[in-house]
DNA sequence: ACCTGAACACCGTTCAAGT
DNA sequence: ACCTGAACACCGTTCAAGT
């Protein structure tokens, strides 16, 4: 890692990159035009050379995927200081988390398909687990259930992020299919208005509340 | 080349596969290579025919994929005369869509990845939604909570896939790095041991306590 | 009318050749 | 020695043309 960066350093390429200002370069383009956009290709093109030339900055295409997640969660607010009680900013900061993977088009089914690493996935995790560990949960409880409401929290972003992009945010046709099954499907024919009901923050708001009850009353972790 | 071009021309028009039959060659082409082999040029090759062919059985790949995860969803063992408790059944449930999930490299990437459609997401809707009233949850609770519950066994099987893919089945790599950061990252590094414990099957169990007491145990929820 | 070969507009990755 | 244009081996999707 610092193996590479000096490597970069030396370099006497016209254009000096840092590996920063590679993955803003990647940034702007995920902001602009959203992840579908993020291609080896399309940024070699806007950093004017070919696509062969990336590769001194990453070793493959999800190599640049981890560095753009990472970049995007140096936005999410940690409340570093805040003077709540730690379940309420854990709250904030997963609603933060939230938002940020909800940002831009693609970001977080790309975060659903990543193993988090870097300098702010880290950050993350600290002040979560901070929190955790504040609301008085057990080191195993604490670190299991990180785990859980991350890949919770990711997998709704992620959901949403599809249901966006396929313009169907009440799941509409899945609706109508099942409708027409009631003698077959009874339950859920019969909890179909429940199934479809709540707005997102509605259901984001119940979700966290079910996955921290359930890290603080399940049964005590053991491996 | 020529040759075949011109064997296919001298045969009458084939007759179309029926679209079970079509769905039968890409879950074969899944089984015998993952999905990473499972394109639309792939199965036309199979199929003996040109990739535009395709076009008469799904309008996108999305539907493809669609097609081929519910037709692995068929596996998945819904215990439908159990005599057990609700909750053990719900639980047996759980696993077998796991495993069904994880049999073959790729699938529950997919399956994180599209909104489950057709017969046999929905006789497992139904069979979900029936072991939650069974449990004696309200009609809210089981409508939300299957939902969540799906979303996690889901977000989880996903994981192992991805991991299974880069060969790193414990977090190797992030470990290593987490380890080197202990003053910046205390909690972190003090509680790397928890965090990375536990087999698979253990931390699954543990995954299902915690949402399962949750929906139980959270609010009621409120649109 | 229907099917499909060929074309189009892309990908990620590798490597030989030029500076 | 290093950078990178060009090539390689693929994608999904569209459409004109042939039977």
């Amino acid at each position: 890692m610092a193996e590479r960066a000096r490597r970069l350093r030396s370099r006497p390429a016209k254009e000096p990159l840092s590996l920063e200002a590679f993955t803003a370069a990647a940034f702007g383009l995920l902001e602009r035009e959203g992840m579908e956009a993020v291609t080896l290709r399309r940024l070699a093109g806007e950093l004017q050379t070919g696509p062969a030339s990336l590769y001194a900055y990453v070793h493959d295409v999800q190599e640049l995927h981890a560095l753009l997640l990472d970049r995007a969660l140096s936005a999410v607010d940690l409340h570093p200081a805040s003077t709540d009680r730690p379940r309420d900013r854990l709250e904030r900061i997963c609603s933060s988390y939230l938002e940020v993977l909800l940002r831009h088009d693609g970001l977080a089914r790309l975060a659903a398909g990543v193993l988090p690493f870097g300098e702010n996935a880290l950050a993350l995790t600290e002040a979560v687990l901070e929190c955790l560990r504040g609301m008085g949960l057990s080191r195993m409880r604490a670190a299991w259930g990180f785990d859980l409401l991350m890949l919770h929290v990711t997998a709704i972003a992620a959901e949403h992020d599809r249901r966006r992009e396929q313009n169907d945010p009440i799941g509409r046709a899945h609706r109508g299919y099942v409708e027409a099954e009631a003698e077959r499907f009874p339950q859920v024919h019969a909890l179909n208005e429940e199934l479809f009901s709540g707005t997102g923050t509605a259901r984001f708001s119940w979700a966290l509340d079910v996955v921290l009850t359930g890290i603080s009353e399940a049964r005590e972790p053991n491996n």
